[in-house]
DNA sequence: CTAATATCTTCGACTAGGCGAATTAGAAAC
DNA sequence: GTTTCTAATTCGCCTAGTCGAAGATATTAG
């Protein structure tokens, strides 16, 4: 995948569709604006060029929807920033929160040739260090069966899968996650649920917290 | 070395003037123009910004001098530029060819923190892999003795140093010189030298080949 | 010193990317 | 069905970066 004649900005735009569709979000310009974090007219115009690049389109009810060849670019760049996050952390040794905010500015340097030999040298991994599958060349990651950890029930015991994309993007949940010892294939006990609250209490090992129902919806478990 | 609010274009054309003038050539606008690969009014507009953000000045006879400022930044980035191509050449397995090109993109995208990992890493190389001295935390390189392969008389022996960062720019140039195992530390035997042709018949091993003084110009022996 | 050449500078125009303020259009609530 | 609220859209304005064409200055060669 060539990403030349595409700016890295466009590649955000893009990333952002992807992610939102993926996650089940209503695609609509205020939602992208907002996670890209970007002014509603400045979205607006980003949007326009989107269309005339033939890389998104606005069907009825203002859904965003991505071309073949706008997906194949967002599936691109979602791939290199895995990659990306797993040489911080498998090579480099940073940890988790740092690796993604740095995968964040390389992922838009990162070539085919590049691409391709990190793949190698990190043994096709299939996962970013986050859990979230690896996009492979030319074909939409298969994800397993997952359901989010805020439904559920007191006294159940799961196996944390991986952190949403979203999720991945707020480095202080990031970094109480690892806190906690969070991190996929973490055993958690859900201790009980207070859905008026907004909270529910975890164990994890002999580690006891809270966390918010908001929080446990990008996490996936089982 | 923050580099926020210094755009990945100015700092290749810090990088530029930094580069000409270490190499004692006049860097005069027309030069760097060259260099970056820009056209005159743009290299202007870009110097009224350099001046206006306190980066490089115009002296007299149009010589441009980095301040104090512009030199850090890019000493950063050459430095990040090094390590980089350690990281492609020693780490991914990349030729120095493409581990040159790709350097150039990663180089803008590398924070304090990987830069520092980085040089870790790879045990705080104190070359590039074209063996040029990688700037160091805050001060210049400095260089040891050398002198270019064009004004080594016939049937001298030599060691190559380094090839200079001008040599680097053309991949032409490199593949050629990888082609033919010069590489840092390679020993030259100059068969002999014309100049009114503008060449010189070298030997490495048994390799015997014939190399324009031009690029012999740009490669540091002894 | 003049002529030729190199260099610098200005001008007008363009794209990408961004903002805020104001207006219009839809959806949802009452 | 109006009101209310959320979205979308338009408008004017801005910076960075780029170009080409034309004009103004140096510099250097003869």
């Amino acid at each position: 995948m060539d990403l030349n004649n595409i700016t890295s900005v466009t590649q955000d735009y893009l990333k952002g569709i992807y992610v939102l569709a993926e996650e089940g979000k209503p695609v609509i310009a205020a939602r992208v604006a907002e996670e890209i974090g970007v002014s509603p007219s400045t979205m607006f115009s980003a949007l326009r060029r989107l269309e005339k690049d033939g890389l998104a389109k606005v069907e009825s009810r203002k859904e965003i929807h991505l071309t073949a060849k706008g997906r194949k670019v967002a599936e691109t760049i979602l791939r290199r920033h895995f990659l990306t996050e797993r040489l911080l952390t498998d090579l480099l040794g940073l940890d988790w929160v740092m690796a993604h905010r740095e995968a964040h500015h390389l992922e838009h340097a990162i070539s085919p040739v590049v691409e391709e030999r990190l793949a190698e040298i990190l043994h096709h991994p299939t996962t970013c260090p986050h859990g979230n599958p690896i996009p492979n060349e030319g074909r939409a990651p298969k994800v397993g069966k997952w359901i989010p950890l805020s439904s559920i029930d007191p006294g159940q015991e799961v196996e944390l899968l991986s952190i949403s994309e979203m999720g991945e993007r707020d480095p202080r949940l990031l970094s109480f996650l690892l806190e906690h010892k969070l991190v996929p294939s973490a055993r958690i006990h859900v201790l009980d649920v207070a859905p008026s609250l907004g909270i529910m209490n975890l164990r994890v090992g002999k580690d006891e917290f809270t966390l918010g129902i908001e929080a446990a919806k990008k996490l996936r478990v089982q």
